[in-house]
DNA sequence: TATTGGATCGCC
DNA sequence: GCGATCCAATAG
């Protein structure tokens, strides 16, 4: 499997959030090693949009956000999850990616153990039980995710364009309008 | 300095 | 529907 080169994420962020969707996010962690298929993933932009933490100028919480594209941004919501997104753009910009959810691929019983459940439809199904699964915290805050790092991303598959829905975000208050969401069709 | 709301999740 | 309970914006 290829690494996803640094440059690919300082190309516009609305392209790198669709691009992200069939590529692979693995985690090395006490040599414990876990994978799975991104399939939904939201952008928050510096510029226009509301619901980004860096909207509103750099804070302790947020400071990664202003790195070079490639870095992971992470940080605690609501006092006990974790979200995991991606840096992008150039130094001092501010944007990123969220990633909502995965399909399990590697290390599937880690992953459970980690989340206390037996279940497998509701391992990966959104952002706080993605950090669980992949066993992400605070400590990769900042982590490259293109090098030698517990938190690699891998090129997928290519995936067919007609697969590809976008819509709004979830879970926010401001900025519902903007069409930041994109997610891979569920066959029927 | 105190309060309030948030890119969530699991259980009531 | 509600509670858990940290971070940061607002004075709700």
């Amino acid at each position: 499997m290829k690494i996803i080169p640094q440059i690919f994420y300082q190309t516009p962020t609305l392209h790198v959030t669709r691009q992200l969707l069939g590529a692979i996010i693995e985690t090395t962690i006490d040599g414990q090693k876990t994978s799975g298929i991104i399939v939904e993933t939201e952008a928050y932009l510096s510029e226009n949009d509301p619901a980004c933490h860096a909207g509103r100028g750099m804070t302790k919480r947020n400071a990664v956000m202003f790195n070079e594209g490639g870095a992971a941004y992470i940080y605690l919501i609501y006092g006990l999850h974790y979200c995991f997104n991606v840096v992008t753009e150039t130094k001092g910009i501010g944007c990123a990616v969220l990633v909502r959810a995965i399909e399990p691929l590697q290390g599937i019983e880690i992953m459970r153990q980690r989340r206390k459940t037996s279940g497998l439809a509701n391992l990966t199904n959104g952002p706080g039980k993605v950090c669980q699964a992949l066993g992400i915290n605070l400590r990769h805050n900042g982590a490259a995710l293109y090098g030698r790092s517990p938190v690699t991303i891998y090129q997928g598959n290519k995936l067919d364009s007609a697969k590809i829905e976008c819509d709004s975000r979830i879970g926010i208050s401001q900025g519902k309008e903007l069409p930041y969401r994109y997610f891979i069709k569920i066959e029927n």
